[in-house]
DNA sequence: ACAAAAGTGTTAGTGGTACACCCATGC
DNA sequence: GCATGGGTGTACCACTAACACTTTTGT
């Protein structure tokens, strides 16, 4: 609705992202440290607040840029975290973004920053553990009905890596087979001609995603 | 993140609600007249400024009460529109809700409120056909996933009722005995022994969902 | 007896799941 | 030649989809 001018009723605008990475198979979330004095030094996630004239979705990226390219990052709005007791300053309304990067484009890590397990999440400042267990959840439900684990990968991958990265995020085994079938079936990847090197077994060939960098709709 | 006191953005925060109910098997949205100068008369859906203590979807049930008791109401946050330019009157942020009733809760219609059909929704204020369009996704993905449907029902219905509320919802035909036979091996549904009367023909048995206004997760 | 909606089973096809061995390479 | 991960096919089972007639009631 419009406001009235009579009657403004304002909030403090803020964002904030769990940025999710693939780092050697395993599912890793971007953690930061808080600077607010009653969470100072304790764990968050990257965020802060919304320009008068910004997009949200741009203040998104404005946070994680020290961290990586905003251009590689496939940015999805998750949740609204509203409740007026969520931060101890104040009223803050937050709206929580799901990042996801390819291991690649990881800028330098900074030393008030460090990429974790998703699996193992410390205690973080205000209700960011609710944020990343939002991320996690949205990330293995559109797992099985997009392509979204390509803004996770790199542009060439084996299809070993392809599985492990499913089984990784979604904390099962999947059947070696019966996955590839799946994967070749459903066309969103295509053989290149490359092979994997240098490893004391038989080479992998290397596999390239259909259609680049699109998020469609699948079924795995 | 904390506000921080040197450097305060704020919004003016809203709350907007789609608010569905089947009425005669037919899916409607809760349309009511816009009350701000540059709208004025133009149909919107209720909503308006949440007050700085208050908690979002407890304004979203304010907003809604005048035309349903909210007790009654399924609520489900959908998405945030915080785009700068979406309210010419300055920056609004608008966390949208899903809302289902049974028609059977609809309080008496008043004279700026009207239940239009969600297939056939007229040009709105602001961005608020983004809403239902996204409240209708949402609706029809749950559809299939979880019993959702319960919160649009009343308590006693016959499974013709039940099929021609998914149909009308995801806008096709089902087949009558698949159907029966997929809602009756999910066991969500228990059949009584009352009948409906009076009408010319068979009389049709009358059922009840079995885990009562809880919503979880199957599949359809 | 007729109109109108309720109710009921079978079959064919498709897709999912389980499962074990040979292959190509580096050392 | 051996160790290591890469790569491949088949058989069974479960679920889906298509499809038509009989039943019960009111008038």
């Amino acid at each position: 609705m419009s406001p009235q001018k009579s009657n403004l009723k304002f909030a403090v605008l803020a964002t904030d992202v769990a940025l999710f990475s693939l780092q050697e198979g395993k599912l890793k979330v971007l953690l930061i440290k808080a600077k607010s004095k009653k969470f100072l030094g304790m764990p968050t996630l990257p965020g802060g607040l919304v320009g008068p004239k910004e997009k949200i979705e741009k203040a998104a990226e404005r946070f994680i840029k020290r961290y990586t390219d905003p251009k590689g990052v496939y940015f999805e709005q998750l949740y609204t975290f509203g409740d007026p007791q969520r931060d101890p300053g104040g009223r803050v309304v937050s709206v929580a973004y799901l990042g996801l990067v390819p291991s690649a484009k990881i800028a330098d890590i900074s030393a008030e920053s460090s990429w974790v397990s998703a699996r193992m999440v410390p205690s973080l400042a205000y209700d960011h553990n609710a944020i990343v267990e939002a991320a996690l959840e949205r990330l293995r439900g559109k797992l099985s009905y997009t392509n979204i684990i390509q803004a996770l990968f790199p542009e060439e991958f084996s299809l070993t890596e392809l599985q492990e990265g499913y089984e990784n995020i979604l904390g099962r085994k999947l059947d070696k087979r019966n996955f590839r079938k799946r994967i070749l079936s459903l066309g969103i990847v295509k053989k290149t001609e490359k092979q994997r090197k240098g490893e004391p077994n038989r080479p992998a060939r290397i596999f390239r995603f259909v259609d680049n960098k699109i998020k469609v709709i699948e079924v795995l």
